[in-house]
DNA sequence: CGCTTTTGACCTGCGC
DNA sequence: GCGCAGGTCAAAAGCG
């Protein structure tokens, strides 16, 4: 919670909010019209709420420019006042209608205030409506794919049926090497021998279907990272992880550390963590694998995300994906709105998304290696998981566009034209990830319950950290001190 | 006592 | 073959 504002919420700037919203606001100014006793001065009603009217986002100041109407506000009276010297009676009065205006002001804007929270609150919920709505129909989506994908599995590979039922969610589909072998392999031997040939994929890949050994090395070697600014060690995605390593990186004064999750024994995930070389603070988290096993709801959230991610990627760069290899229109597809921002890994030794969680909405700030796909998404530590769902749902959803294996059109038409039109608007908003995510930073970092999480946002996200450094029970509603 | 972290050693791949 | 760098192991230490 460091690094969070500790704003009440007022909407950050970069929300543009609908022209109605406006339209209320003024209409509040012409029925509060608390200059209503001054008219008298000589201008007629019309005159008077014009000028008003004008002066809706600084009345004071308008009202001195709007003098010509002979107003008697309380600035003029001032002005006079001042000039003629008059006396401390009429200075009196002054000070009160001054007082009086102040007040009709503050009024005026605790009234914006609240109409402005419920707007967003309103706009917030609809959000994240639809983004549950969204990541439902992912998950459909993904276990159809995934059952398409076992019943090749079975006809493919070895057919001793042990597979293991597919995980809850799977990190770049690189279930069927991973958990496979975690599950064959049993916990007996050492862990490392069932991630190893995961380690070895140029021996795995050398078999005769080349096309198929390929894919399926670089679906291995898929990786996601995350960037986001954080004085925490590590970020929060609601897994448990233990440290198994650390080591100098070169070309980076700052240790890489290596954890494996420990949520399941034998389970492959690993992550790396490691601060940026150029700025300390940011910590880029590195996702590698697929847990085998189920997660809690708040590990879902980045879990989800993550897997999302490594299929975009994965889809996205096979060979067989209508030859969409162009890093840039890949990550087009996927980020319109950050198109500025977004590469593609085409070189790095293992296929890797990178969401870049660092920056302001505003795009461009940081020109990063070119061997990662980024998103520009202006946060706090505390939302990167509240954040990526939303993000990937819309992300999930362009690229739905292009690659021919989403949402089986036949499966949720009705469903799914409705909810497209919606999230299509959203998407071609390129203010919508930066709305989203001043809407998540302000409900979670103003005035997040107590077990933030679980009640308002149906994605649970965010909420948990397991740092290993600590016994996680899974408290899926607390968040870690990491952010404390 | 059980679990996690630390840290030096080891393994592996890659470039020269 | 050698050196380098990334990644992992595992014994020791730390912690609750």
């Amino acid at each position: 919670m460091e690094d969070q504002p500790s704003s009440p919420p007022p909407p950050p700037p970069t929300i543009q909010f609908p022209v109605n919203l406006m339209k209320d606001k003024r209409k509040v100014i012409d029925e509060m019209d608390f200059f209503s006793d001054k008219k008298d001065g000589g201008a007629s009603t019309e005159e008077a709420n014009t000028a008003v009217h004008f002066s809706e986002p600084n009345s004071m100041l308008n009202f001195n420019v709007n003098t010509g109407l002979h107003l008697l506000t309380a600035a003029n009276t001032n002005q006079s006042i001042v000039e003629d010297g008059v006396s401390s009676n009429s200075e009196g009065k002054r000070a009160k209608s001054e007082l009086v205006v102040l007040q009709a002001e503050l009024e005026r804007m605790n009234s914006e205030n609240r109409g402005l929270r419920e707007s967003l609150n309103q706009a917030t919920n609809n959000i994240n409506n639809l983004q549950m709505h969204l990541m439902t129909l992912m998950q459909q989506q993904q276990q159809q794919q995934q059952n398409d994908h076992d019943s090749e599995e079975h006809k493919n590979v070895n057919g001793n049926g042990l597979m293991v039922p597919r995980q809850f969610m799977d990190l770049g589909l690189a279930a069927v090497g991973e958990a496979d072998e975690a599950s064959l392999s049993t916990s007996e031997g050492r862990s490392d021998q069932d991630q190893s040939p995961e380690n070895k994929v140029p021996k795995v890949g050398h078999s005769p279907k080349s096309t198929e050994a390929t894919t399926d090395a670089t679906m291995r070697k898929a990786r996601v990272s995350v960037r986001a600014r954080s004085e925490a060690p590590m970020i929060t995605d609601g897994c448990q992880w233990r440290k198994y390593g650390q080591k100098m990186a070169k070309g980076n004064p700052c240790p890489r550390a290596y954890y494996r999750c420990t949520m399941a024994a034998g389970c492959p995930v690993r992550k790396q963590v490691q601060r940026c070389a150029e700025d300390k603070t940011i910590l880029i988290t590195t996702y590698e694998g697929n847990h085998n096993h189920p997660l809690p709801p708040a590990a879902m959230a980045m879990a989800s995300t993550t897997s999302s991610a490594a299929r975009m990627l994965l889809s996205g760069s096979m060979p067989s994906a209508d030859g969409l290899m162009n890093p840039n229109f890949l990550a087009r597809t996927l980020l319109p709105c950050s198109s500025s921002m977004a590469t593609i890994s085409a070189s790095a030794p293992f296929p890797t998304v990178t969401l870049d969680l660092t920056q302001s909405p505003n795009p461009l700030q940081f020109p990063r290696p070119s061997n990662q796909f980024s998103m520009p998404f202006g946060n706090t530590p505390q939302n990167i998981a509240a954040a990526l769902p939303q993000i990937f749902g819309q992300a999930l959803y362009n690229q739905s566009k292009f690659s021919g294996l989403q949402m089986s059109q036949d499966m949720h038409q009705g469903q799914n034209s409705q909810l497209s039109d919606t999230v299509n608007a959203l998407a071609t908003n390129p203010n919508f990830t930066a709305a989203l995510a001043a809407a998540i930073t302000s409900l979670i970092g103003g005035g997040s319950s107590p077990n933030n999480g679980n009640d308002n946002n149906n994605t649970d996200v965010g909420t948990t950290t397991s740092n290993g450094s600590g016994n996680h029970k899974l408290n899926s509603s607390s968040p870690s001190k990491l952010w404390n």
